[in-house]
DNA sequence: TCGAAAATGTAGCGACCGCTACATTTGCTA
DNA sequence: TAGCAAATGTAGCGGTCGCTACATTTTCGA
C-alpha cells in the first residue's frame, strides 16, 4: 500500500497531463479518478475535495510550464519587448505548449462564474508569470516596469484569444503587427 | 394563446438578460426556463433544443451590444487606434457592459471544450465585430487594414482578460501603457 | 504475533442533466 | 358549433454530479 501523500503527488501529475489534454471540460470526479487510473473513491480520499484537487493540479500545471519556459528563457537572460512578446507568443502555438494557453482561458473564464476554487487559482497563475516576466523583460521608457509587464502579457492572452476563436485566416499577421507596436527597451 | 414564434422571441430577450447576468454558469435547460418564468418543457418547444437556444440567445446578445456600441460610435465615425482603443476599453469597463466583455470570454472558453454549439458563436461574434472596427478604425501605415482591426481587437481582448483574473492594483496603468504603444493613423 | 490505524473497495444518496411520451387545454377554421 | 391542430402541463426516463457510510484488506509498530 502506497502512502497516501506520495499517491497524491503521483495522481496529480498524472491530472495535470488530463487537464492540459481535455482542459476544464472533463473534470468530474469521476473522469479525473478514470484518468488517473484510480477509484473516485481514493482520489477523494487523496485530496479531501473536488475543489482541493483542482487547485493542487493547476498550480502544478503552472509550475510545470514555468520550468518549460525557463528552458527557453534562463534566470538572468534580458529581453527587450518586441523579442519578449515574439518569443513567447510563437513558442505558447508549439503544439506542446498550445495546451497551457487554453487551459488558461479556461481557468479565467471559470474564475469568473465559479470563484470557488478558480478566482485564487486564475490570481495566483497571473502573478506568477508577471513576476517572471518582471525578472526577464528590459525595461521601457517612461513606464513602471510592473505595468509593462502587465501590458506585454495582456498583450499574449489577446492574441491567443482571438487565435482560439477566430479561423486562422482572420489572425495571420496579428502577432507580427503587435510585435511592431511594442517599445524597444530604455537607451539609458 | 401566443405563438410559438412570438414567444420564442420574447423569451430569446429575457434570456439574453439572463446570460449577460450570470454568464455561461446557469445555463441549464431548468435554469434558463426559470429565468424566462416558463416551464423547462416549453423552452425545449420554443427553441427544439438547448444547442439552439443558446445560439439563438448569445447572438441576440452580440447584436445587443453592437446596438449600444452604435450610440457611442455611430456609422461614418473614423477613430484613430488609440483613441479607439481607449474608447472601446473605457465602454467596456462601464457596469453595464462589462458583463458582455465577461461573457465573451465565457463563450471563447466554451468554443475550446464544447465545439457544438459554441465555436460558430463565437466565431460570428468575433467576425462581427472586427467587420464594425473595420468600419470605424482609420487605416495606419504599413499594415493590412483588417490586420490592425484584429491586433487592437485582441488588445481589448487581453486588457480584460487580465483585469478579470488579477487584483486591480496589478492592473491599474496597463490600459493606457497599451493605448500609448498604438500607432496613429495614417498620415496621408 | 496481534491489534490498531491506514488504505482501499462497494454501494448508494439526493440532486441535477437534456429531453420526451402522453394527456390535456386552448383557439381558430370549416 | 364541431372538430382539429397548436400550445401547454405533468411526469418521468436514463444518466451524471460530488460526496459519504460502511465493510474489508493491508501495513507496521508494540
Amino acid at each position: 500500500m502506497a502512502d497516501r501523500f506520495e499517491q497524491r503527488e503521483r495522481v496529480t501529475e498524472l491530472l495535470v497531463d488530463h487537464v492540459l489534454a481535455t482542459g476544464l471540460a472533463e473534470t468530474s470526479v469521476r473522469q479525473l479518478a478514470k484518468a488517473a487510473g484510480i477509484s473516485d473513491r481514493m482520489l477523494i480520499y487523496y485530496f479531501e475535495s473536488k475543489n482541493n484537487a483542482m487547485t493542487r493540479v493547476l498550480l502544478a500545471g503552472a509550475d510545470r510550464l514555468k520550468a518549460v519556459l525557463e528552458q527557453s528563457v534562463p534566470e538572468g537572460t534580458k529581453l527587450a519587448p518586441p523579442m519578449m512578446f515574439m518569443g513567447i507568443a510563437t513558442g505558447l502555438r508549439q503544439p506542446e505548449l498550445q495546451p497551457y494557453m487554453s487551459l488558461w482561458i479556461d481557468i479565467v473564464a471559470a474564475a469568473q462564474r465559479h470563484p470557488e476554487p478558480y478566482a485564487p487559482i486564475a490570481s495566483a497563475i497571473g502573478t506568477l508569470f508577471l513576476d517572471w516576466l518582471e525578472d526577464r523583460m528590459m525595461p521601457v521608457e517612461g513606464l513602471s516596469h510592473r505595468t509593462a509587464c502587465g501590458a506585454v502579457l495582456g498583450m499574449v492572452d489577446g492574441l491567443a484569444l482571438m487565435e482560439a476563436c477566430l479561423p486562422e485566416s482572420e489572425t495571420v499577421g496579428i502577432d507580427a503587427a503587435m510585435m511592431a507596436w511594442l517599445p524597444p527597451s530604455k537607451t539609458s
